[in-house]
DNA sequence: CGGGACTTTGAGCAAATTCAACCATTGTGG
DNA sequence: CCACAATGGTTGAATTTGCTCAAAGTCCCG
């Protein structure tokens, strides 16, 4: 299914060098706990457009991103295809918790990630239930993130969407500990236009305009800088991706 | 808040007999567990149009839906509406368990509830871990229908999300044991377009529309009649809220 | 340096929206 | 009990936003 290569050697001490484990739900787990995460994980490497899973397969692992860029995707019989969230260090993949999963994903550029057998870990998550806790915390932010974004494409036009996006990447990226100003957008365009519900044309018709407006900048075609954050924000409706209440929710 | 009537003193006997019970979260709770619930829940109604909480309020209480149906939604500035879900017997309210109600919840017509305090309710949780997965299996199931959502809204046209809609009506009132092919319509056309990202002229264009081919038939503004499933999954685009792949979620 | 993939730009088009009028249902007061 | 106002829903015409189709530009990468 997908031709990446493994190394579980590494693994124990991974955990305990991790540099996105406090970031990640690894983070419910403490240093003599980690062991148990550990012992089951899979170290896995992703390349270029790589499909990490198909939606309708049957949802053996979970996984843990630990570098580059995934994003999950459904499609329609005729090939219109809507990508429902961007994956980054530090985020989980395999939420929705079924037998099957519910959407495909495939990294962006390349990808690194914790590959985690189902079984072995909902026998963890019972022993620890700070564990699941903590799968439950980020299952809500997962859901609060996804009814901003029925918000952006059920009644926003394209110029919020563009910029609600370019804001929620910042943001995201500081959160990462990266600057907040220089956005990098690892995806192409099509990427883009799936995530909005919008054409490739339109999304970049949208940056040009956005330039024009000198509210950003586009030194190269996957980097932003933004350079009216306020002026964005106002663009954006602001109320969805609020920094403030985002940053209080925690 | 919330001019609502309440009546603890049933509570109790309400539990063990509630008809939504096996349907709800509560089934998680063996029958010697759920006195512990039924004491921290109060039963509450909520008058049409009333407002059960707001976007930004103190998370302070959660709730089961017991009768009637309910509506979540964000608000833009200007005013613009997405409805994020509707909620009927048997449905969680209150996901997205963060210190603030990340949206806005009002009665559709009447509607009923038993709330729970959260801080109580998460006591409860630490007690039974039964209980708190089967939260997390909603919230699974919650983002997997959020993700069909975002396909509808973003991927699909007018008369594919009425078709997904009426469709995902139909099959969520076949679980609540009803007709499946005689659909309640119980809010607005204001509120089906807050929800499908359309105009009330287009939601009704698209119902006459639909009535023209002889795939529903429109008894009363607030019901449906499902002449030809299978044509209306055929429009619907049919694999988000394929029947079959739901029913093997559980 | 050349070829292919991706992006940008342009022109015309279409789906859905906006604006406006009309219709149906319901509830209220005379 | 009826008239009528109010609310919500439907239908029509004009407009607009974003899409489609097309062409040209840019950037890699061999």
């Amino acid at each position: 299914m997908f031709g990446s290569r493994q190394f579980t050697s590494e693994v124990l001490e991974h955990c305990q060098t991790c540099s996105i484990r406090l970031t990640s739900v690894c983070s419910a787990l403490k240093e003599e706990e980690i062991g148990g995460l550990a012992e089951i994980t899979t170290l896995i490497k992703a390349d270029p457009q790589e499909t990490i899973f198909y939606e309708g397969d049957p949802a053996d692992h979970l996984f843990n991103v630990t570098g580059g860029g995934v994003s999950m995707f459904k499609l329609l019989p005729d090939g219109r295809r809507q990508i429902t969230g961007f994956l980054f260090a530090g985020d989980f993949l395999g939420l929705a918790l079924h037998d099957h999963y519910s959407y495909s994903a495939e990294a962006i550029t390349g990808a690194t990630f914790c590959r985690f057998p189902r079984n072995k870990l909902e026998v963890l998550l019972d022993k620890y239930p700070k564990f699941e806790k903590r799968l439950l915390q980020t299952a809500s932010n997962e859901l609060a993130a996804a009814q901003d974004q029925m918000l952006l494409l059920g009644r926003k036009t394209a110029q919020e969407r563009i910029a609600s996006f370019l804001l929620n990447l910042s943001q995201r990226a500081m959160r990462r500990g990266q600057a907040g100003d220089k956005v990098d957008l690892p995806m192409s365009r099509a990427d883009i236009g799936d995530y909005l519900g919008l054409t490739i044309e339109t999304v970049s018709r949208t940056f040009t305009r956005l330039k024009k407006e000198e509210v950003i900048e586009l030194p190269g075609v996957h980097e932003v800088v933004i350079l009216d954050r306020a002026g964005l924000q106002d663009i954006a409706g602001f109320s969805a991706e609020d920094p403030v209440a985002a940053v209080a929710a925690f």
